[in-house]
DNA sequence: TATGAATGAGGATTCATTCAT
DNA sequence: AATGAATGAATCCTCATTCAT
């Protein structure tokens, strides 16, 4: 692939990433060719349809997450921490985006597969913070994957907001 | 105004905020006047477009609250039992539309006083609560006001869900 | 359905017939509506996509040949006069479409239905046409039908135009 | 001009010629360019825009005609065996294209004087065909071009296919 | 007054054509 | 000179809104 054509693929995904993030998901192709400073004929040569476009920012946005996780998970530290670390990673950004998407796809095998793959580590990351102590003990990993989905994979969500601190002290084991 | 168009207004706006709350706000016109069992044109003559129509369920979902926040204000019971009844009035009721509509109309007058009213209420409530020792007391009013309506107000919010039980735990004032 | 939406309805068919006709398969949806005196809009209202549109034009213009077979088939008069009835009935109007659409939709069951019928039809007719002694024997009903819809179902055709007349005398039987 | 180049000139035609004969002549330039093994850009090196490649074809196509019919015009056998001839020549190709052809452009000079050459050689061969005897006489020239035009001049076409065979029966004089 | 048909501007997508590599 | 990426006008289709019945 052309040095140009990479570069103008990668200004699309950051473009289109951007405008979901600010005005959600019915940003037209239009505009995001625009804000990459490209024409939307580019755009599509670079990702067949509207689906596509979306997919790869869904994969590549995991796929961050993922490695995230993985370096997190290796590291010598209290399991608490590398959740922080998660939570400051993730915060602002809509991975939201990957489950409420109007067009739900019937997800790509790809994306199951990173899905799943970070629902393992966040699982293990959960199990081992309640055993270490820091996290409280009713809830399952599933559960807390889900309100942490919630709480912090949003448009502004700030890893210093209200909302995050507060369920960060609601996520702390209760005192012995 | 006739009963029967009274009656016909009232169906537009439950099954507009139905299908907003199942299925977000991208349903068309067209739908909810099938889902209210009548014709556009019906729809239209009581609501001038889409924004008056959203503006209407935004007025009314605020009214309720606001009556039920008075209501609450006025009991003689402690605050931290009105803040719990609160969430869970509006816990699976997509208030969350008023804030994050596509069509983000200029708050209309109404709007904006209904919203200043229940800040007032909920404002009061809040200082109350931190004042008898249920709420911690790091927070702001409007901050609180805030994460709630991120936390509950959002479609298929529960009550007893894990985010808005962590989310009340996390609120709650640490033990001296 | 209302009076107005049947005569609109019936206008499209005529125009994007007539279009068709003329200038084959590649007519725009704007431009049939504009021929038909509407906007797209209705266009889409009567017809869901193009494959509708086209599929309706198909299974109108078989089903008035069927019953023109129909009605022939049951008269009494040399089958050769019920083939040239045909013929004068298919000159110019281009069923081809039905053959050579490049939206070669998979054939809708009412249409096969149709295709069948009329070949049924055609198929006797032929036979007969060949006992009678009217109609070369060398050709079964299929190729007989086959070169028809070449010959006579094309823009423009007519039934006396010189292709029609020396495919006619070609198609006679031999004198003994 | 360069051997490569006049190779790549030559791929380009054959592979244009061969899918307009299989897909009509909806086929897209990119598609045309990668059935030629090459790039869009060499394509429009050769060929300034798609009237010009389609221009070519024609020219080409009916150059090859004119000097089929020139060789037959010459030879000394029965004018009926030079239509038989041509006939065979013209079978499957869809010189067809020549007239109906969307972007039927205004039709260049070069064309336009191939179109009259072939068919004042046609026009004669008719002309002597029918005082040997073996045509019909009730035709003219330009009628008999115009038939065996829509009969062999389609795709799919072969020379001994019914149509064909019927039409060249019903051409033949009949018998004294 | 209620209905649903008509309208047309707007968004997704394709493809002939141009241009940087 | 060859390549294939970029461009944008044109086409299909949707849906908020207007209007005839």
């Amino acid at each position: 692939m052309r040095a140009d054509a990479r570069r103008n693929r990668e200004r699309i995904v950051e473009a289109a990433l951007g405008l979901f993030t600010e005005r959600g998901a019915g940003v037209s192709m239009e505009e995001i060719a625009q804000a990459a400073g490209l024409g939307v004929g580019t755009l599509y040569r670079h990702f067949p349809d509207r689906r596509a476009l979306i997919e790869e920012i869904a994969q590549s946005t995991l796929t961050v997450l993922r490695d995230h996780l993985r370096a997190g998970a290796a590291e010598q530290v209290p399991r608490w921490e590398v959740l922080l670390s998660m939570v400051r990673h993730c915060a602002g950004r809509p991975l939201a985006l990957l489950s409420s998407l109007p067009e739900a796809s019937p997800q790509s095998d790809t994306r199951q597969r990173l899905i799943r793959e970070i629902h393992g580590l966040l699982g293990d990351i959960v199990e081992q913070a309640q055993q270490e102590g820091s996290l409280r003990r009713d809830l399952t990993p599933e559960q807390v994957v889900g309100l942490l989905n919630v709480a912090i994979c949003r448009p502004g969500a700030r890893a210093d907001d209200p909302l995050t601190t507060v369920m960060l002290d609601g996520l702390k084991a209760p005192a012995p």
